[in-house]
DNA sequence: TGTTAGCACTCAATGGCAAGGAGTGCTAAA
DNA sequence: TTTAGCACTCCTTGCCATTGAGTGCTAACA
């Protein structure tokens, strides 16, 4: 792609702020006098016709001002954006909201609603993948009625439970030596080879396992299933999207409130994301998901023991505030992963 | 108020009826026609001008047709409203829909999604109320990081787990001795005496005790607040309120979204659903909450071991089929209410 | 007295039309 | 290379006439 040179990007700049701050089309005199560079519209003018010409800007019809495509808005976050650093004050608040007792489902939630609070946009969080997460503990305990509660315990704090209905019921004692068994073989190790192992020793050795054994794998393969399943993000403040007048018309906001709902789109977006090292945009069509043409998505993924575990960010227009919202991103998911790895 | 007489009713009946199937403004030629009661429009228009003295209909304009008003609608609801018996396919599926394997907050769910799925308007239901469950029984289990592990069973389909931040660690046996000491003085106490009666005690006694029952009492008091704390609703299918053309405004739609986010003001009006006996409906203003005033809000109760302990309902536009969304309500109520009591 | 036909009237909706204004593209001069 | 000037485009707004659905009233009718 043919370089622009300083003046045509200083322009390009001007108008995309411009328009990001007014949400108007920009026109010739406009930016003349907005970017402090001593020209005049007809010269602006020149330029634009250029910036027009690269695809990078375009009129919504023949006597309005420019508008940046994502072409241009894709520039203007690549090369053209400087980035503040945060003001201390708001990374207190980020600080303080997510440093809560509880376990990781709520700081999931408190970071989501963080997001959209502090962006007024909408903030969705993934829940964090448990695939590399190890098995400290499992515990059975008796209900009546032939069920079994089914406990746990992958860290300090997070802890999963399950009913498990059997054929028949079992004693305290008996389900004892169950979790001892699996505590002792298993304890430690990942979630993901634990249950792939148990799969493997329930086809092949069935019959040379003790009834009893053969019945704790059953249990700890169903509890293990239901902590595997599906991955999950929680979205918050999707009506801070219904404020913004690109996407103020009711047949924009139900496709993408849809999708919200079903979820199955926007986790297949938020899964490329956990790729990447810090912060990814993808800003209108690049997503490739037709209800978000009209939006942006800024993420930023977190991450447990060094490992990348989820992912959070920001949905809101393309013509969003970019130069705000990428260090709150970027700054919440670093706070969320240091407010979810274990500390002493 | 004023008796109608008989041809009265059957054109207000027969007005709204036709409102409501088709959304326009009713006029006196297609009502003449529609009654079936061999009228010429101008006597439909004598009729109606007394119906709209009355406050039953009005004009949104001079020259246009008549719609309901919430008085309408509310009589039409409460004397003329023939309630079709619910077809037998469509009580098989809220029976299959609702016999499914998990714990009452599963159940709360797919109930909240079928009556969204069923009426295409908004579904609602409350999770059950705790104040009159039993605790059954109480587990504690070390964690490491002065971490501890509280497992409430409310019931077989009940659990409830917290992890709790203590001053120090605690092993094994000596959280084993707390937890026999709670079950024996409490198991099968109703949760909200055994709260009271453990923050008395603590109050007036904690020096006579010994240690190991003061902390016992701390931490089960924490998870019983844990378990009692506010009501709460799932809500399912807001996007098919965007679908009614009344609603279709991003204003309205906007504040409706915010109170279903907010919870509180939702919440409040469900809470006043509980006391009644069968299906109650607010129309439109009725509610006294201005977000809902487009709107209607059929609810029913469900109940526990006979006890009320929840609201189901659907939310959506005052011109809904209520002929139809009644009769759902109410058997959803009802096939809730089965599959949460405990069978055997 | 209740019902009906006739008729003037009201008012939302629609589309055409002109005026106003913002902004462009082009050309020619500095 | 930059700038001024100017014709041109096209959205926006407001106005007006037309259309059509439906009413309210009055007078005739059963």
């Amino acid at each position: 792609m043919m370089e622009l040179n300083e003046r045509a990007q200083c322009l390009l700049k001007a108008l995309t702020e411009r328009y990001i701050r007014d949400g108007q089309p920009v026109g010739s005199r406009t930016l003349a006098r907005d970017a402090g560079l001593k020209l005049s519209p007809a010269t602006v003018r020149n330029v634009i016709a250029d910036l027009e010409e690269l695809g990078l800007v375009r009129s919504p019809h023949t006597s309005a001002g420019r508008v940046p495509t994502v072409q241009g808005y894709r520039l203007f976050v690549d090369t053209l954006l400087s980035v503040k650093p945060l003001e201390p004050e708001v990374v207190d608040e980020i600080r303080q909201t997510l440093d809560i007792e509880g376990d990781s489902h709520d700081l999931v939630e408190s970071a989501s609603n963080l997001l959209s609070d502090v962006t007024r946009l909408a903030g969705v969080v993934t829940l964090p993948r448990r695939e590399h997460a190890s098995l400290q503990r499992v515990e059975f305990l008796p209900l009546s009625n032939r069920k079994v509660l089914a406990i746990l315990v992958i860290s300090d704090t997070e802890v999963q439970n399950c009913i498990l209905n059997t054929e028949r019921d079992y004693g305290a004692a008996e389900l004892q030596q169950y979790s001892n068994f699996l505590n002792e073989h298993f304890a430690g190790k990942e979630l993901k080879s634990v249950r792939a192992t148990l799969i493997a020793e329930l086809k092949e050795t069935r019959e040379h396992l003790n009834r009893m054994m053969a019945t704790a794998m059953t249990m700890a393969d169903k509890v293990l299933g239901e902590a595997e399943k599906g991955s999950d993000y929680v979205l918050a403040g999707q009506t801070n999207l219904m404020d913004c007048d690109e996407l103020c018309n009711v047949n924009t906001l139900r496709q993408l409130f849809e999708a919200f709902d079903e979820k199955r789109e926007i986790l297949g977006l938020l899964d490329q994301c956990v790729e990447s090292e810090g912060v990814q945009i993808f800003i209108g069509e690049e997503s490739g998901y037709q209800m978000l043409d009209e939006c942006s998505l800024v993420t930023a993924p977190y991450s447990v023991d060094g490992k990348v575990v989820g992912v959070l960010g920001v949905i809101g227009p393309t013509r969003m505030a970019y130069e705000r919202v990428i260090p709150i991103v970027d700054a919440t998911a670093r706070i969320l992963s240091a407010a979810l790895n274990p500390r002493d």
